[in-house]
DNA sequence: GCTTTACGAGAACGATCGTTCGTTCTAGTA
DNA sequence: TACTAGAACGAACGATCGTTCTCGTAAAGC
């Protein structure tokens, strides 16, 4: 029972990147299987329906955010420097495209889902939700140790700092715009400048 | 020559209200079809080919855009007044969902298409420089006026603010955040403030 | 009112979609 | 070496995709 498996992870692999180009709902069998070297039949054995290898797909996908983005920042002390260490592994995910070469296969699919109800919104809303909450926390810790200022609005700092990053994957994909990155780096060095606490405290 | 046209533009208007739920792409010729109680022969020749299709929804849903919220903002004097009014409508466009019961269509578009070359993604993205251009030149003319500070780089106002935008409209369809508008007005006023010429001039 | 034009319906096309089925091949166990 | 469970294949399913024809009918111009 590990020859399944093994082939299992390849296909989320190679599905991961497929929809990052055309999205989860025009990743279609048979061109994945194409890629794959393998039968439509074969790899569809793997999965019970093309819903489940979405909601694998998306799960592989967010789990790639999770180690990649996530989880280094939180061998950064609590505060400012992991909140920094937070935003600038998620920079460099939407930089670089490692095998994402179509970029984040999550934003994309949060704009493809956002008004089909099914299994597949509620797993990108269920992310989302985790994701923010995840930012409000590390943001709340940053008040905690000081380094931002008590009136700070958690909920919308975590706001606009995802919106920067939306603009930032949005110009580097779109618009193919390679100083996006620069800008985001800008603006949120701006944006939490003008959270610091006050200075005589 | 005047039946053609009118029900030409009847299946313009739907697409561009069905397209934003399921995408340029997943726009089915059959479906529109048969909401319109048209056939999907019928209604083919219409158009082409189903790009040509999709180029005139997109068009018309910009055209939509542009008379919506851009053009209401000219009738504001010139300066941080009609930048204002800009992003006012533009926020009421993403809020209220008259025809767009799924959103804009150009923002799910841009997110659709930003990895498939052709005729698609370039007209989307010639509408997006143009826009982009359009908030820049309105806050050169707003600097011109004295009501933001000269050494603010218009570019990046520019794309700070389109990043409250997204992540409005994000949140507004993904997670159903009634709040979102707020949000953005809060931020969107803290921002210019940010930008506001030196008092003592 | 008649003729001409264009508009839309209907049937059918090849291709591809997701899915099912029975069969073959491969690996591991006794 | 014989047996067996799992993995992949190949063919086919009905449905739908975009697209192409022909043909009747409604609207437009005189």
């Amino acid at each position: 029972m590990q020859k399944g498996d093994r082939t299992r992870a390849l296909i989320l692999e190679e599905a991961v990147a497929l929809a990052s180009q055309v999205g989860l709902e025009g990743l279609s069998i048979g061109s994945l299987a194409e890629r794959l070297d393998l039968s439509k039949s074969g790899l569809f054995a793997h999965f019970g329906s093309k819903e489940d290898l979405q909601l694998l797909t998306l799960k592989r996908a967010q789990a790639l955010f999770q180690e990649r983005v996530f989880s280094p920042a939180l061998d950064h002390p609590r505060g400012l420097p992991r909140l920094r260490s937070l935003l600038s592994n998620w920079l460099s995910w939407i930089g670089e495209n490692d095998d994402l070469s179509g970029g984040c296969l999550v934003l994309s699919a949060s704009a493809e889902y956002d008004d089909r109800p099914g299994a597949v919104r509620d797993l990108l809303v269920a992310g989302q939700r985790e994701l923010r909450g995840a930012i409000v926390k590390a943001i709340r810790l940053a008040i905690e140790e000081g380094h931002l200022a008590p009136r700070t609005d958690p909920w919308q700092l975590g706001f606009e700092l995802y919106g920067i990053v939306l603009a930032t994957h949005h110009d580097r994909r779109l618009l193919e715009d390679t100083r996006s990155i620069a800008r985001a780096q800008d603006a949120i060095e701006r944006l939490i400048r003008s959270h610091r606490p006050p200075a005589g405290t």
